[in-house]
DNA sequence: TTGCGTTATATAAATAAAAGTATAATAGTA
DNA sequence: TACTATTATACTTTTATTTATATAACGCAA
């Protein structure tokens, strides 16, 4: 019976979400596009969805994810803000090292 | 700023929930109280819910987690089966020493 | 034989979440 | 000035999930 060990970790501020792995992948795109509407075109999510994701994050968060633009070139874009950069660094390697420990556990208690 | 670290884990097969924190928790309801219908009451869970969740479950792992008796004194009941509580006890001490892993993880890069 | 509390099951209703649509505002540039 | 691709925002529609309702079968006990 080959089972296997799923998991989701995610950051709460007052009880509600602030960030996972969905703002993660947003965020990354948008740093390599430039632009959010891209970002949410690559994971073929509609924009105002992502447009609120993202507004929400920052709201409950109380900073800014994305630095804007709006017109101009190109119509505009989106970057990312340093305090973005810090979250999704720290989020990063918190998960990949809790990728490793679950497994391991797992692993030891299951097999 | 007051952040949270939030987890779940579960177990899958072939890409189907057969086991998590719902499911050990109405296995040891109906451990103490003898019977599915009291368990899915005591969590404010319908009767009809709480049966298709563990007829799913029991689906997908190819065994039984509960030896059934319809009608007789009492009306009958339900009891766990050896196989249920083997996998409790392995998702207990998992999710236990996750817990752990995971929070001085977190507190180790985020604060 | 009737009542009881349970398991077993299907179906409907209500609620929540996700996806889609529409439109305004913006500011460079051709 | 007209065009463009973007951000910003409000709604509507659709889909998925959860919850509720109803009913049958069962077997012991009074």
């Amino acid at each position: 019976m080959i089972l296997k060990l799923r998991y989701k970790l995610w950051i709460e501020k007052d009880g509600e979400k602030v960030f996972g792995d969905g703002p993660l992948d947003i965020l990354h795109r948008v740093e390599r596009t430039g632009s959010l509407r891209q970002a949410a075109e690559e994971i073929n999510m509609s924009y105002s969805q992502a447009w609120n994701l993202i507004k929400d994050l920052e709201k409950r968060l109380g900073f800014n994810l994305l630095k804007r633009k709006v017109g101009g070139e190109r119509g505009g874009g989106s970057q990312l803000t340093e305090q973005a950069r810090e979250m999704m660094m720290k989020f990063e390697i918190f998960h990949e090292e809790a990728d490793q420990s679950l497994n391991s556990l797992y692993k030891k208690i299951f097999k």
